[in-house]
DNA sequence: AATGAATGAGAATTCATTCAT
DNA sequence: AATGAATGAATTCTCATTCAT
């Protein structure tokens, strides 16, 4: 509150863009995962931020967008813990075994995001890979089965369809152990 | 007024309630499949029907009530092919094999519906395994890997993962597939 | 149908009108004592009796009509406990005194039902004297006021305007003691 | 498009709350009087305003919402008209007789509202005296009658009781009064 | 006369979005 | 860029009433 001059004022106004986006991102993911995706509003959003609701709109221009901003986002924080289990994994099981449990530490870290963002990547149908972040974590993942699979003795199987199945694995065996909380 | 004497008026006050029931659930198949479970509304349903929007609180409470109806019914209809292709599988492979065949027929037949019932299922938290007819599918799955894997050379797995897994494989597999139509 | 001669058949159909009448009379005296008039709707009283919901509109044709007939009832109930005070009066005193006890037992009596029937009086503006019976009830006592004054020594005092004030007093102290219960 | 330069555009934004708050409770005041409490809807409210329907409920929740702050807004107003009454009033009937005639005259000058205000006090049953200003009113009287009552040689009476009923008989004769225009 | 499902008008209310300040 | 009141379309759902049986 007292400040040294030449510091800007600290207030609403001095928030950057940024700093805002990020509030209404964080404000989502909380609202998500509390009432679910169907039932949030935008309005609940902006509420648990200090912005006004006009406010929102100049930085999304609607609940899907803020919705995929958020999945885009967790992808994308998750991408770097998938990248390190490639470099430790010494076969194709140790990959898979260590790449599900960075995918349930990462799931029970951010618990609520991930209960509400399974929503949207099934409500509509197209979502499933479909923010560049998700496309990006699964072409990570059919890359490295396919390196592991070739580096090694494994079977050969379409990676494709191996990336997408451990995928749903996945995602339905970690929602599965959230449920349980 | 002026009618055909003997030929008594065709109104749906003479409809049964069985027939009106299965009116609305089918106009929500179509609709959840056209919309999404989200963007559709009561009123799209029952507008797809000839009854008065008010016949549908009659029936159903509420778009989730139908929804569950929906997915219940599904699941029952599914039950039948999923025993068949246990019935006939002389192993693990065959069965696996032979019941995912049959869900993606499944699948394939009811296009709409399924694609429709899927939001719902993730969009509650709860709902994957959650009506009593999905519960029942899921029983099934369960118990045939698990007798399968006794009588035979498999190895020993927990029976509940391997099955919430398939079937997660299963729907999401389905989904891409229906998803390239 | 097929019936044993002579003996009556016992069921919903044996009802005689007048006890319909009744059973739909204590029903609404119920659900306007519980919910008020307001909020109280055909089908809360309808579902209170044992009689399907066409059926109300044999006896009745309106919510309004059924609580007139509840007014109605009332008033010409009590009208005998006032002619009573009337007679056992031997001066103005003792008369306000008497009618006064006696219509504040008459509503503890009826609790529910005076309960539910002050909102309709003044709710639709012109019903404060206005059924035929509660008609009746203000000349009996604007009648008895006049009748014993001019026995008397008591003041001149317009009877109407006194009978008018004393039951609103009546009825305003009478429902507040009721408020207390 | 076409607009005057230098004249700001003149819409509801630039209404002040006050004002909008104070049009709702004009037109509110205008459709309890003709329509009633029971009948009048917030629709028939928003429809005499130039706001739009949603703005209702920007001020007032509902329409007990706005009703209550009617007969709070009247009660205010009342209040200082009895106190005149009561600094010229020489003994208890001048005092009874002028705050009856003030009462008398406040409820001509406001015809409509004073109509449709009763219905309310009486269908919630604890309305009685029941917004704060309305119980101010009723504390003011009953201060008013003791004060005389100590002050000259009147009968002792519970003023609590005096007050109840005195206000009774306003009412009721006023509304009589109302009722024969 | 009784039944009770069907009707459909209409009420309350929410909410994404706009826009004057 | 931020604000937050105003907007009004849209939705859910209730309910009095009808009417075929």
């Amino acid at each position: 509150m007292s400040q040294v001059a030449y510091l800007p004022p600290v207030g609403k106004r001095e928030r950057t863009k940024v700093a805002n986006r990020q509030a209404i991102l964080d404000a989502a993911r909380e609202v998500f995962g509390e009432l679910g995706y169907e039932a949030a509003t935008v309005r609940d959003i902006i509420r648990r931020t200090d912005l006004a609701s006009g406010t929102f709109y100049n930085y999304y221009r609607s609940k899907e967008e803020v919705f995929e901003a958020l999945a885009d986002d967790g992808a994308r924080r998750f991408r770097p813990k998938l990248r390190e289990q490639f470099e430790a994994a010494t076969d194709f099981a140790s990959y898979l075994r260590g790449a599900m449990q960075a995918y349930f530490q990462f799931l029970a870290d951010e618990h609520e995001t991930w209960q509400a963002r399974r929503p949207i990547n099934e409500r509509v149908p197209h979502m499933r890979v479909d923010t560049p972040e998700m496309e990006r974590v699964f072409e990570e993942v059919r890359d490295s089965f396919a390196i592991i699979m070739e580096r090694g003795d494994a079977p050969r199987v379409d990676a494709d369809y191996l990336a997408v199945s451990a995928i749903a694995v996945a995602r339905e065996v970690g929602g599965r152990m959230l449920q349980r909380r």
